[in-house]
DNA sequence: TGCTTTGCCTATGCATTCTC
DNA sequence: GAGAATGCATAGGCAAAGCA
């Protein structure tokens, strides 16, 4: 018999897009950036291409909309887009290929298209989605950044403040998951039901209204994401995927104990633990659950997932089955083990611990 | 003999502290 | 607040060692 814990729903679409809206620049789906303009005004994008093998690998654009940019803007952006090396991207990581850009703004524009739903993101929004469930008022969420950043782990300073450079960190991160949008090209399918509309563009969340304690500052939350260090005391935001009024109950139900501290001293992307979190929940949604409670998923297509992409096996191995195994202790999964397949394709069946996550 | 694992080593990317 | 310096955990390439 197992044990009702406390859970809050998260949307079920925005699970079924969310490992592939991550894709990182080393997943091999992942097309380069690039600069686009048409009728509706000026983009920057990456376009991550389906897996016709594998139905939950869809055709997914991410973009971030320039806007008020003039011509002269333009062909600036152009010429320092021409001057970047996405290979310096990829094989020597991300700050490292984008130093040579002078201007900040850019900077740190293309390196949120490039880390965009980094598991410290994930572990946002999340977080944001159990704050909703708290409060009741719908996809609207308000919240205080210092609560956010204490809840991350964050260690305070002497004053009982943040640091800047994760002020800034937290305002880039939510100003990006507000500007990013999702386009989906095609409608996606679950079974033989069709979801979504033909196109949809959407992002996860909107900033709908942002509060400064005490001194009125002159805050901008553009100008604070692409020049500065500031963050704002307390915003007001509405998830943009939001199982709505309608409560069809297409979502995923999450143990109220989620953690999302990040760990000290190690980098967001190599946070395994929320990234096979998501693609099990993920994958939930997209598959049948066997028996009700066992998922099989081939080892390629998880480690595609967890941006195990590196040239030694045995090592991707290694952190796999460790990444497990903390499943395992966090109690999410019951079990994990091998089954082979047909031509050497190997894949994973996991007993998920419908007390901790559970389709709805 | 060919594949897998392990050890060594360097680089990366964060958080934190320090300085202005 | 801004930014440089520092420290730490980890990734991941390479090659030797282990194994069937």
């Amino acid at each position: 018999m197992k044990k009702l814990e406390a859970t809050f729903p998260v949307d079920g679409q925005l699970l079924m897009v969310l490992p592939r809206a991550a894709a990182s620049l080393k997943n091999p789906d992942l097309q380069l950036p690039i600069l686009r303009s048409d009728a509706d005004g000026y983009y920057l994008e990456v376009r991550v291409e389906a897996d016709p093998r594998e139905t939950s690998e869809l055709t997914l654009i991410r973009r971030v909309p320039l806007e008020n940019l003039s011509a002269e803007e333009w062909e600036d952006l152009k010429a320092e887009y021409a001057k970047l090396d996405w290979s310096v991207c990829a094989h020597k990581g991300i700050s490292k290929g984008l130093e040579k850009i002078q201007d900040r703004k850019t900077q740190r524009l293309f390196a949120a298209l490039l880390t965009f739903l980094n598991p410290r993101q994930v572990s946002i929004v999340l977080y944001l989605y159990k704050l909703a469930a708290q409060q009741g008022n719908g996809a609207i969420v308000t919240f205080r950044s210092n609560d956010l950043l204490e809840i991350l782990g964050y260690t305070r300073t002497k004053d009982g403040g943040f640091a800047s450079k994760l002020r800034s960190q937290l305002n880039c991160d939510l100003v990006s998951l507000h500007r990013t949008e999702l386009v989906l090209a095609q409608s996606f399918r679950k079974g033989t039901q069709t979801m979504g509309a033909k196109v949809m563009i959407k992002s996860v969340l909107r900033i709908k209204d942002y509060e400064i304690d005490h001194v009125p500052r002159d805050f901008d939350l553009s100008k604070a994401a692409d020049y500065t260090y500031e963050l704002a005391d307390a915003y007001t935001i509405s998830l943009e995927f939001f199982d709505g009024p309608a409560r069809t109950g297409d979502s995923v139900l999450f143990a109220n104990t989620i953690d999302i501290t990040q760990k000290l001293g190690s980098n967001a992307k190599s946070d395994y633990k929320t990234k096979l979190l998501i693609y099990l929940a993920s994958r939930m949604k997209w598959d049948i659950l066997q028996e009700g409670q066992y998922v099989v998923i081939s080892k390629q297509y998880l480690f595609k997932n967890l941006d195990l992409l590196g040239s030694n096996s045995s090592r991707n191995n290694q952190i796999f089955w460790r990444t497990v195994e903390e499943l395992k202790q966090e109690g999410y999964i019951l079990g994990a083990q091998e089954l082979p397949g047909k031509n050497k394709i190997v894949s994973v069946q996991f007993q998920i611990n419908s007390a901790k996550l559970k389709c709805h």
